[in-house]
DNA sequence: CTAGGGTTAG
């Protein structure tokens, strides 16, 4: 091993130690450092060596972190290279989690004579950028104006700091005055525009911009995902030249998921797998693709996106566990639904209500209520969609007095207003226990104009309980809605015919004929004539 | 060679 000064930079063990943290081996990189400095092959530890140590501990368990930093920061003070710009930053780096720890890092680090004033910078940058994620403009501000020397990462960490905060003019005035620009200063602003809803301001800008990053497109792709704009989104993601990039794919995904375009979300994902495209999908990936089969009810590709998961060896992470507990909820398999839920490292309200759903949809309704229950202990408020789960619970097992007194307490205990879902439930629930009266009222109350299907939830309970004079009223609103819905005629038809109302029912026919409805293959209305 | 701007679940 060479031990002269000049030559421990390109050392085999420095060079061993980058490799390691590079690959993504940080234990392997802090355990060669280790023996290299006990082995006593480097009298003068090399420092990019020891920065690449320092970014490997950012890597180990998060507990672990704190006390790692701690020896090694006084491990750099004993050999004199603290104020080493690069092991610095790692350092600081590493401390800015907490801002205050990073404070005190600079602070302890005083300038050195002969040292140059940019030597720091990067650190300063890591402080300026905790600052930021901690919100506290002011200090942050306070820094930016009383570095020394600032770069195009000063100025733009300011502007996103600013932008994300809300402080759009502020940004904008900043970025006007940047004595140089890059894609991420760009960025920045129209990120910011995003986030507060100046969706047209930010693609003004990201047409305007002279060079666009991926970065860039996948801002505004998933901007316009967020706005529910699909269109404009696949739009974006087709002009993208460089589509070799993972996040793209994700977000592109992501769009169609979460805007109920399941099929389009597969096609896209169908497509990043193709040999000439080939980007290998991640758990961001999968998560999106699992809700999308969900969405489909899809159980069969599900299973065959799962066995994909395996074989790409993906990890699964808190996200990617909830789609899948909804995905073996919706084909009934509660049990591995289970599993995957007390495999969460940590309970939300997304993973705790997508549980609670699950339940409900199965039928387990003392599983659904505890769910619930253990959910407030931990002090995590229910949303919409725990309603949805628990109402649905109480629907299955038919307890009207609890799903009222539910449904109640969803508005003037938690102040969530009750959405058409929530509404559905209940008209069904009154309906199928013969409140008919009491489930018209409750659809007359509704604040949103109700959807064919609510109306259908209630023509199903006139068909349960041979009611044909509401019958007839509730099925010329769910032919208002949903004209070209032939499955409401039969339902009439069927309420007609148990009434034993021939005329009507041959009435029907012929008006179904004249409006080009079939009538569905295999439907009751054989059975009823 | 560090630091800043991006993608996930009900």
């Amino acid at each position: 091993m060479p031990n002269s000064t000049a030559d421990h930079v390109n050392s085999p063990w420095t060079l061993a130690i980058r490799a390691a943290a590079d690959q993504g081996r940080p234990r392997r990189a802090i355990a060669l450092y280790l023996s290299s400095f006990r082995s006593g092959a480097a009298h003068r530890p090399c420092p990019f060596a020891l920065a690449a140590v320092l970014k490997s501990v950012s890597r180990l368990p998060v507990h672990t972190v704190a006390t790692a930093a701690a020896s090694f920061h006084a491990h750099l003070l004993r050999l004199g290279l603290l104020a080493h710009p690069y092991p610095h930053a790692a350092l600081a780096h590493l401390y800015s989690r907490d801002p205050v720890a990073a404070r005190s890092l600079l602070d302890e680090t005083p300038p050195a004579r002969g040292r140059a004033p940019h030597s720091l910078l990067v650190s300063r940058n890591s402080l300026l950028a905790s600052l930021l994620r901690s919100g506290d403009l002011p200090a942050a501000r306070a820094l930016f104006d009383q570095m020394p020397v600032r770069d195009v990462v000063s100025w733009n960490s300011m502007v996103a700091g600013l932008a994300k905060a809300g402080r759009l003019d502020r940004a904008i005035e900043l970025f006007d005055q940047m004595p140089e620009r890059n894609a991420a200063s760009w960025n920045a602003v129209i990120c910011g525009l995003i986030a507060h809803g100046h969706l047209t301001r930010a693609r003004e800008m990201f047409e305007q911009m002279p060079v666009r990053s991926n970065i860039s497109w996948i801002t505004m792709i998933s901007g316009y995902a967020k706005a529910g704009d699909v269109q404009a989104a696949a739009g974006l993601f087709e002009r993208m030249e460089n589509k070799n990039d993972l996040y793209a794919w994700n977000a592109m995904i992501a769009c169609y998921a979460q805007n109920g375009c399941a099929r389009e979300a597969i096609g896209v994902f169908n497509r990043m797998l193709k040999p000439h495209v080939c980007v290998l999908p991640n758990e961001k990936t999968f998560s999106s693709v699992t809700s999308a089969c969900s969405q489909l009810g899809n159980l069969r590709f599900g299973l065959w996106v799962q066995s994909f998961m395996v074989s790409l060896g993906i990890e699964l992470d808190d996200h990617l566990r909830t789609a899948l507990v909804d995905l073996y909820t919706k084909s009934g398999q509660i049990d591995r639904a289970f599993d995957l839920f007390k495999g969460l490292s940590k309970r939300d309200v997304v993973s705790y209500s997508a549980m609670i759903v699950g339940c409900g949809m199965n039928g387990k309704l003392n599983e659904a209520i505890g769910l619930f229950n253990e959910m407030s202990d931990a002090n995590i408020l229910p949303n919409a969609v725990s309603f949805v789960g628990l109402l649905s619970a109480y629907n299955h097992a038919g307890l009207v007095e609890e799903a009222r007194a539910c449904f109640t307490s969803m508005s003037s205990k938690y102040k969530i207003r009750p959405s058409m879902e929530h509404y559905t439930i209940m008209v069904d629930l009154l309906g199928r226990s013969g409140k008919l009266d009491e489930a018209f009222q409750l659809i007359m109350q509704m604040p949103m104009q109700p959807r064919a299907s609510v109306w259908g939830a209630l023509l199903l309970s006139c068909r349960l309980h041979n009611n044909v004079e509401l019958g007839e009223v509730i099925a010329s609103k769910c032919f208002e809605q949903a004209p070209g819905e032939s499955g409401y005629y039969i339902l009439l038809g069927n309420i007609y015919a148990s009434a034993n109302k021939w005329d009507k029912v041959r009435r029907l026919r012929k008006t179904m004929k004249e409006r080009c409805l079939s009538k569905m293959p295999g439907s009751s209305w054989v059975l009823a004539e």
